[in-house]
DNA sequence: ATGAAAGCGCTAACAA
DNA sequence: TTGTTAGCGCTTTCAT
């Protein structure tokens, strides 16, 4: 029973309600000044007609589209996951939509995504990381719109940010297994000039290492991102294989020190006895493996619950100024490490 | 250097052309019959101005959106995930923008999100299962689109399906079982109302331990969805202190059977020694634990490459009738299972 | 290949 | 509280 008959508009309820089709508009706007029985009649014409409000025309004329664009380097991790559900949560209140784009941990993509989302006019963006190509960041500051970065503590913010420095967290996490005692300290992953906040995580270990007075040599390649478990995997083998005294490796991510976890397994190698394993994110899969996994809980959803409070403050005019929220990453100790 | 002018318009690209808004027009649109050097000339004008193409008067003039609704159960889910990123690519050539959605495996929350959505005027739209409220169901049926259900064979199809029967898939598991001469089989999940997949699955288990004249009832709940790791490990406790003289357990997902899995490690139960452990999504933690985990791939990218190539076939009415493509959920014996 | 006129469905701005 | 008028920025349609 497809309706052939053209859709109706307000004009049609308006006419099957006795009213006229601003009274209509109003009827359909929760704080407007309508007479609650009119807006029962209203409401019933429209049910009964089958009427659909249609946002493209009420965005058109208002030049209000309350859609807030959204890119994250990848859909299928739980760490962007987490961040998103919470803006998501966070915006629900205001009524906005979020456009949501994977970039791929590519730049290149990340411009063509934005392109293609300033031609919707969101009323805001929300991108991940503080790195962007020259014609990203022109689209982005012309728009006059809040942008927010996240993930990250951009160099030359844009806006606002909400963010962590990757390199400091992973240099905590360095200062800890040096504090244990430990010498002879690995690195697996954030070797890709794509992966950003890959990269900031192993420049992070180098600089901690290097303040140690400690060899910051042994590093392994993982390869592009998205870096998984098969990658960690991997990664541990050739450690293994090539620097086999060594006493800790920090992954890039959990995932990858899952991956690096089982491959130690495999060869029988005692973790944390004969080495120590961290990751970064706080998977759920680290909390739960055996032995569980120490890492660094950057927050997730706290970035996105931030970020949609930043946001709303940004869209009612209450903010002045750009604002940089810092989130503090916290480190877990759990059984892969002594 | 917020831009605080009005933004420009195809009018100002016009007369900073010297052409009309129409030729303005055809010249962003790549298959219009404009001269080369007129175009490159709007082009050029258009990106000195700043100008950005405005989707919303476009789509409310030519009734064509260019939106694809799509409702997932949970963001954070690598299958659903994945789903969504091979809909993502196969779609970006006709120019299609998706709007997501996540129910959180309620389908009061997804009828409040195709409510909507509707309002955006999508030009088709793709759920998850084949469970709808009522008004849901009236909502997609008077919108006169294409609708494709996924990752289910729903007995009363809103329109098209790319899906398979969860139920099928852990009969085929409980036959492996049964060929391997186990009597003792357990199930853990699916007992939520909401999570319509596990029920399906729990109910395939069921109805194959009946065919072969064994026990059903070793069944552990392990609460509302989403089932992770942690509600697979408590289950697996659950089901050692109750019945411990079990063989196999088929878990409701490769999550709940990777927490299973480690449960089973700090008690020092032997995986497949003691007892075989099987799973459901082909998640990668299943394929690099130790011992891998036994599992059925149910082919989620496959699902949505045809979905977008379905839809593809529809918005250019080369559908005629609804269609109904089945997937075949293949089993991947691992480690885990004897 | 290009242009002129009209209007998509709604709501801002005013009036009553 | 309700109504009237005009127009948001683009594209359909028809003309040249």
């Amino acid at each position: 029973m497809a309706n052939l008959r053209k859709a109706p508009t307000m004009l049609d309820v308006a006419r099957a309600a006795g009213v006229s089709p601003m009274t209509v508009s109003r009827a359909f706007k929760p704080g407007a000044m309508v007479n609650d029985q009119t807006r029962a009649r209203i409401l019933a014409a429209a049910d009964e007609l089958g009427y659909v409000f249609d946002s493209t025309a009420s965005s058109l004329r208002s030049q209000k589209t309350d859609f807030v664009a959204v890119t994250i380097p990848s859909l299928n991790n739980a760490n962007f996951a987490d961040t998103v559900g919470a803006l998501t949560e966070g915006l629900k209140p205001r009524g906005l939509q979020i456009l949501l784009g994977y970039t791929n941990y590519d730049i290149i993509e990340e411009e063509r995504l934005i392109a293609q989302f300033m031609r919707r006019k969101p009323q805001a963006v929300i991108v991940t990381g503080g790195q962007h190509t020259p014609r990203t960041r022109d689209l982005l500051r012309n728009a006059a719109i809040p942008i927010i970065e996240t993930w990250d503590l951009p160099q030359d913010p844009l806006g606002h940010v909400v963010g962590f420095s990757n390199a400091q967290a992973v240099q905590a996490m360095v200062d800890h297994f040096v504090s244990c005692g430990m010498t002879r300290i690995a690195f697996i992953g954030g070797d890709a000039d794509r992966d950003t906040r890959g990269l900031d995580r192993r420049r992070g270990f180098m600089a901690a290492m290097q303040r140690h007075g400690l060899d910051d040599t042994r590093l392994i390649a993982a390869g592009p991102p998205p870096i998984s478990m098969r990658e960690g995997a991997d990664s541990m083998c050739q450690l293994l294989d090539n620097a086999p005294d060594t006493q800790a490796v920090i992954c890039v991510s959990d995932l990858s020190a899952f991956g690096a976890l089982s491959a130690c397994q495999r060869r029988g190698v005692a973790v944390p006895g004969q080495i120590s394993i961290a990751g970064f994110g706080n998977y759920e899969v680290g909390d739960i493996c055996v032995p569980s996994i120490t890492t660094i809980d950057p927050s997730p959803r706290r970035i996105g619950e931030l970020s949609a409070e930043l946001l709303s403050a940004a869209l009612d005019g209450r903010l002045t100024e750009p604002v940089c929220h810092e989130i503090s990453p916290r480190i877990l100790l759990r059984e892969s490490s002594v």
